[in-house]
RNA sequence: CGGGGUGUAGCGCAGCUGGUAGCGCGCAUGGUUUGGGACCAUGAGGUCGGCGGUUCAAAUCCGCCCACCCCGACCA
């Protein structure tokens, strides 16, 4: 591809609206362009890498035994209706009319429509086990879009689903799923930490994400240094010590007057924080809810709302708590009637706690469960923090920030019940299918990519999904051969099957540099009167600093065998 | 949805106490240049986000709305 011809502009500047690299960098390279909040245009240099991206995914979803299927992005609302996730999507579902009013939405992930198909072509377990996959624009409605390609609403998606005849059908399937990706996040130069996760809003089982470490990443990775124990913070668990505080004593009322907070009942009863329980207040789904937890500790939303599966979940408001009846600063657990009371697990953690006394400026010191108080559940809702002991091997908790790239989780037969998907298994009994789901956003894993690989100058693609293999980069110069070299150059590596962008514009040396740099490829060829003096071009790698001189003969088998090391790296 | 910010040429920005819009980059043409964003000259390009109000007069003051960005909430 000639340069001077190629659709799309660099720009010096970076653009006023991006903030992350990845965001800065493909703005400036020309490679995509945003439209509204979260939706962009992918212009030639953007779109090749989305497309080496997508191959690469194709191939590895073959190998592993996946066939392609194209579904519609349009679908009936009544199927979200019957699957119940219009409620558990909400807003974030795209909708809208059809001109005899049917309500359609726009599909941002396909269990539905999968099941369905699978429902009319599946009868047998002679069917199974089988995988079906689609590469295909998903649409969400986000409520905050942001960081470029890192969060947009819409975007191109890789989804497959498992169908099996039972839980080590679906095992494998998943192994199997597993493996693949990390195969094709190898292949596209990314490192990935697999990592615990919750499955939110479609529910399942062994959920795990491909995260790729970085600052402007959205999610944090719990992680622990010394073993591999790695979880999203929303899922990540720790070991909550045990508290000696001495054998149960009776309760007894404290005043506490003016504190309210943790901090100041702590600070006025010459206590640590873990000898106190604390109240929190949600709304779930319009109801009041009572949550106690140990007073050092923080409450998981995500995990919250796993036990309660709220539609909706939010902080009650002060006004909301006292129209409750309850005692903001001094609510307890102890005596309350008429609320969900849902208690971390670290209410068995120790004895003998400080709580709230349901009494302005009162507290209850020596509150033991369940002696004093019972909770409706008790369970783990507590956030796992950095300096926390590991579950696995008792080390110390570390974190960090992380794109979430892929996400694979085990569906069961939660779909297949629901849209009656069902098979005769080899006793000539029907039963459900057990799915599988696994998907991979391809527009961010591109943005991932360089997030990852990139400097001050601009983006280093990894060479399997770079746009171009090679930047060759003539520096003309009046009465030197540069041109005729170039030219023939240009053609004899075309002809030898590289993937090149020519650089054949009457520009400074400057300019093309700086460009070549910007954009990204991994391979610079530089022919100038300098190099032409020795009959030779030079070489330079995207990824180093040094630059070497290669004779004008032999060219394309010196570059083939740097991009078969490129590939095997 | 709450908080903060920004909308002026393709991009980055200036434009005070109102007087009818400017700079740099880019773009076009001509010329001189050519190993890290060169220089000279000439030129094109703007409903100043939108609507309404105040005023003889609004990019500028006031009101409403919209869009976009950031933080939070939320997040398949």
């Amino acid at each position: 591809m000639r340069l001077s011809k190629l659709f799309g502009k660099t720009q010096r500047e970076i653009p006023a609206e991006a903030e992350t690299a990845s965001h800065q960098l493909l703005l400036r390279a020309g490679m995509i362009q945003q439209l509204a909040a979260g939706v962009y245009s992918y212009l030639p240099l953007g779109w090749r890498v989305l497309k080496k991206i997508e191959n690469i995914i194709r191939d590895e979803m073959d190998k592993a035994g996946g066939q392609e299927v194209n579904m519609p992005v349009l679908q009936p609302f009544e199927m979200w209706q019957q699957s119940g996730r219009d409620q558990a999507l909400g807003k974030v579902l795209f909708t809208l009319s059809d001109r005899r009013e049917r309500k359609l939405a726009l599909g941002p992930t396909h269990e539905e429509v999968v099941t369905e198909l699978a429902k009319y072509n599946v009868q047998s377990y002679r069917d199974l086990p089988l995988l079906l996959y689609q590469i295909q624009v998903k649409f969400r409605d986000e409520p905050r879009p942001r960081g470029g390609l890192i969060r947009v609403r819409e975007f191109l998606m890789k989804d497959l689903y498992s169908f099996d005849a039972d839980e080590a059908g679906l095992d494998i399937s998943y192994q199997k799923m597993r493996e693949a990706y990390q195969n094709i996040f190898d292949r596209c130069g990314l490192p990935v930490m697999l990592v615990e996760a919750d499955s939110g809003a479609i529910g399942g089982k062994d959920s795990r994400e491909f995260m790729v470490v970085a600052e402007s990443g959205e999610d944090e990775i719990i992680y622990c240094p010394g073993c591999n124990y790695a979880a999203n913070a929303e899922k990540a668990v720790s070991v909550k010590e045990k508290i000696d505080n001495g054998k149960p004593l009776p309760v007894e009322e404290v005043a506490t007057p003016g504190a309210g907070s943790i901090e100041e009942v702590a600070a006025f009863l010459k206590i640590p924080h873990h000898h106190t329980l604390k109240a929190v207040f949600y709304i779930a789904d319009g109801k009041l809810v009572f949550v106690v937890i140990r007073g050092d500790l923080e409450v998981n939303e995500v995990k919250l709302n796993n036990q309660l599966k709220a539609s909706e979940l939010r902080m009650a408001t002060e006004a909301e708590v006292i129209k409750a009846g309850l005692v903001a600063g001094a609510a307890s657990p102890v005596g309350i009637k008429g609320f969900k009371v849902i208690a971390d697990d670290s209410v068995n953690s120790g004895t003998n706690f400080v709580a709230g006394g349901n009494k302005p400026d009162t507290h209850l010191k020596n509150v033991n469960y369940p002696r004093d108080f019972k909770a409706d559940i008790v369970a783990d809702i507590a956030s796992a923090r950095v300096g926390d002991k590991c579950p696995g091997c008792g080390g110390i908790l570390a974190s960090t920030q992380g794109i979430e790239v892929g996400h694979i989780f085990k569906l069961g037969t939660t779909y297949s019940q629901k849209f009656d998907a069902s098979f005769i298994d080899k006793k000539g009994e029907s039963r459900p299918l057990v799915m599988g789901c696994y998907g991979l956003g391809l527009s961010r894993l591109m943005a991932a990519v360089i997030e990852q690989n990139h400097d001050e100058k601009g983006i280093i693609w990894p060479l399997p999904i770079a746009p171009y293999q090679l930047y060759l980069c003539p520096l003309y110069k009046e009465g030197a051969k540069v041109e005729e070299v170039t030219e023939k150059l240009y053609a004899e590596l075309e002809a030898a099957g590289f993937e090149v962008l020519f650089d054949d514009r009457q520009e400074s040396p400057g300019v093309k540099f700086n460009d070549a740099d910007l954009l990204g490829m991994p391979i610079r060829v530089t022919v100038s009167p300098r190099t032409l003096e020795k009959g030779s071009v030079e070489f330079k790698k995207r990824s180093e600093k040094e630059s070497e001189l290669v004779p004008l003969d032999g060219i394309a088998a010196r570059l083939k065998k740097m991009v078969t090391e490129f590939n095997s790296v």
